[in-house]
DNA sequence: TAGATATATTGATATATGTCATTATCTTTG
DNA sequence: CAAAGATAATGACATATATCAATATATCTA
């Protein structure tokens, strides 16, 4: 425990709120209770950096983050927005040990670490917990699939529409939404220039399909921005 | 035993070529043996579709196999060419046990199918096993990253620079090589039109970096293929 | 509060890439 | 072997998208 710890209430808490910590049990939970190190990070600080070590099973407890891949000519490319309760886990703790993407808070952020033999251990001992992860990854999986096939086979719109629609349902789950992400963000989300993301966001916004006022969003017609993702 | 198993040893002629069925045991090994069902492609034949139901575990054990995702107008994305001894497992199995890319021998081949119920009771009662598993899909997951930087971060000849140094280092492991691709598989490896792979093709051979007769491709400048899919 | 700095927006222009049409080459088949 | 069909290659053209430059707006800071 630290000067950090005190407003939290424990692994307890996150149980209800996240399937694969359903499938342990409370001794297994008292256990990752004892190891985790909580961590606040204010809106901006990077959390891990792709290149270096990845030691610790993250789980993210209030706030958002973003997970991007560094590319070439430092262009970014957005993965996933996490929000609580849910862990950033990257591919590397059963590979090479490296984290192959960073994560930035976008949001002022909690997060706590757990270094990953316990996390190893688990699954190794408990087949739920190692079911509900493989569960995970493979959604995260399919996932990355959508992203390929929306990146690679759409245009402008048809990937600006996907943006909108992933914000709306999965990042914020409500309709008219706020985000903190720049201008810069949504196009490293859609894989373009921030430019043309502007450009894409200003015709939407003149066809009437949605409402922007700074980083207040409003779809104001989500069957045609639907049609817009389909048609690409 | 059908007619086509006349051939194969099982699956301990398998054991020594896979990483992932050497932490079974004989008896392991044995289950797996009893349930397998052989059966052999011709080049062209599709071995399971998107959106159908993934229901078993699929083991090549001889040919190639392009896995690619059906995705808008027509196109296609091909994720892989799969090689012996390696299975071919979507993320399906742990998630909604459908089939979320196609494959499709593109020479002749032979692969083991083995229910799901089997492999999966396997990752729940063998820890080594699972850890294997988890390093495999990590493995593809870490690809799939790097994938989709090559498709989105960069131009036509770094696409194409980077299909070439797959196909040399991971599929055919030879420099002068002989592929069964046709030109639109190249294309659908790097995410373009077949006539802008071709163009490529054609630069890189105006331009003595690579030899190409048909299918029959020699990289004659690797360093300069390697530098053309780092400036993208 | 004013100046400075970052972020957002817009327009003009260059260019990478796709599409279409045509011809060439290879492969199959009667 | 010749005809037919598929695949490959090439050129002309259209267009989606990035880049660069300029301005506007918001945000921070002294």
């Amino acid at each position: 425990m630290n000067q950090y710890t005190q407003y939290t209430k424990g692994c307890s808490a996150c149980k209800d709120k996240s399937e694969i910590f359903n499938c342990l049990c409370q001794f297994e939970l008292d256990q990752i209770d004892e190891k985790r190190i909580e961590v606040h990070f204010k809106a901006g600080e990077l959390i891990f950096k792709q290149g270096t070590p990845n030691l610790h099973f993250l789980c993210l407890t209030q706030g958002k983050v973003k997970t991007y891949i560094e590319g070439y000519n430092d262009k970014n490319l957005i993965l996933s927005i996490v929000k609580p309760v849910e862990y950033i886990l990257g591919p590397g703790i059963y590979a090479d040990q490296m984290h192959h993407f960073s994560a930035m808070a976008i949001e002022d952020s909690v997060a706590c670490l757990v270094d990953l033999s316990t996390f190893k251990s688990l699954i190794r001992t408990n087949a739920d917990f190692a079911e509900e992860f493989l569960r995970k990854v493979s959604l995260q999986s399919i996932y990355n699939y959508d992203l390929i096939i929306s990146l690679t086979q759409k245009q402008m719109p048809g990937r600006i529409a996907d943006v909108l629609i992933y914000l709306k349902d999965k990042v914020y789950e409500s309709n008219p939404f706020h985000t903190t992400l720049s201008r810069q963000d949504l196009a490293d989300l859609s894989g373009m220039s921030k430019e043309s993301a502007i450009r894409i966001l200003r015709e939407f916004k003149d066809e009437g399909i949605i409402q922007v006022n700074g980083n207040d969003f409003e779809i104001l017609n989500v069957d045609s921005l639907m049609k817009i993702s389909q048609t690409g």
